[in-house]
DNA sequence: CATGAAATTGGGTAAAT
DNA sequence: ATTTACCCAATTTCATG
């Protein structure tokens, strides 16, 4: 299979859709990417070269952003997670909102339709952390106010499931 | 191996704390799981299998909790994000709430301090699935009002940093 | 299924406790 | 003197044509 001159990956990929097989492959890589190829084909009912020629198309299509390793919080100090509500004044999506991003604190921005337009996921090291960054966004032209989500027990996180 | 004298420390279970090494291992390593560790080694100022032998101990005692294929959304056919506040009567996390894990869809469950009690985030096909999802979350007992963000725009989403 | 690359194991050494 | 972390070399396992 070769495929030479496409690169571009814009809303429509040029490759064709998830078939049940690639979405058992999709299940066990979801769980642990560190299988091998032997052991990820069996649980796929597929032979090892026929799983690493599909797992390799979808990581070359986009299917697969990326294979990460994912850190406990705790272990690296960030046990107070919460989410931030922003009230802009205007677009909310500005270059200097963008900018919070530098912070490593910071793990999701998004913009949201309903009374607020913008949802920050935070985590930091304490509430003193907390409080810094957040006066860092009031600094920022267009925020108008905040609301402050402090989560108290995760009971379920868990990356996009295939099914 | 002896264990003579339990050195544990409380919230963290067996092991040490975490060095620059180790932080600079992570670095990597979230940002792409399948470096070899010859070049993670490189990366780190460090032989293959000093860099293994590291890893191996993080992943024992959890400080990397998995390594994980992460998935483009909408390749599994769910564009719609959403952000789904919950007021409960009483205290939220019964077991019926727990049991709305087994929706793929349903991607975090956390319990908030603020004005709602729970703070849910879920991955739909589109707004039919999501609503067939809220009228479930309506059917548990305890649930009295919700409050729905849905996202327009995702502008950063990644996995809890070492930094 | 063969070949090359990578993960993994063991031995020996230096620094820290 | 014991522990800890490291590198080098050898072996096994795996990826990949």
């Amino acid at each position: 299979m070769k495929r030479k001159t496409d690169e571009v990956k814009q809303s429509t990929p040029t490759e064709r859709a998830l078939d049940a097989t690639d979405r058992r492959l999709l299940g066990v890589l979801v769980d642990d990417a560190t299988v091998s190829y032997a052991e990820l084909g069996e649980r796929a009912a597929l032979s090892a070269p026929a799983a690493h020629e599909r797992v390799k198309r979808m990581r070359r299509s986009g299917v697969i952003r990326k294979t990460a390793a994912l850190i406990d919080p705790d272990s690296v100090k960030k046990p107070l997670l919460s989410f931030v509500h922003i009230d802009t004044k205007g677009w909310g999506m500005t270059p200097d909102l963008m900018a919070i991003s530098s912070h490593h604190e910071v793990e999701e921005i998004h913009s949201v339709a309903g009374d607020t337009s913008m949802l920050l996921k935070i985590r930091t090291e304490n509430t003193r952390t907390l409080e810094t960054l957040l006066s860092d966004l009031f600094k920022i032209s267009g925020v108008e106010a905040t609301r402050t989500y402090i989560v108290l027990s995760t009971y379920l996180e868990r990356p996009v499931q295939p099914g």
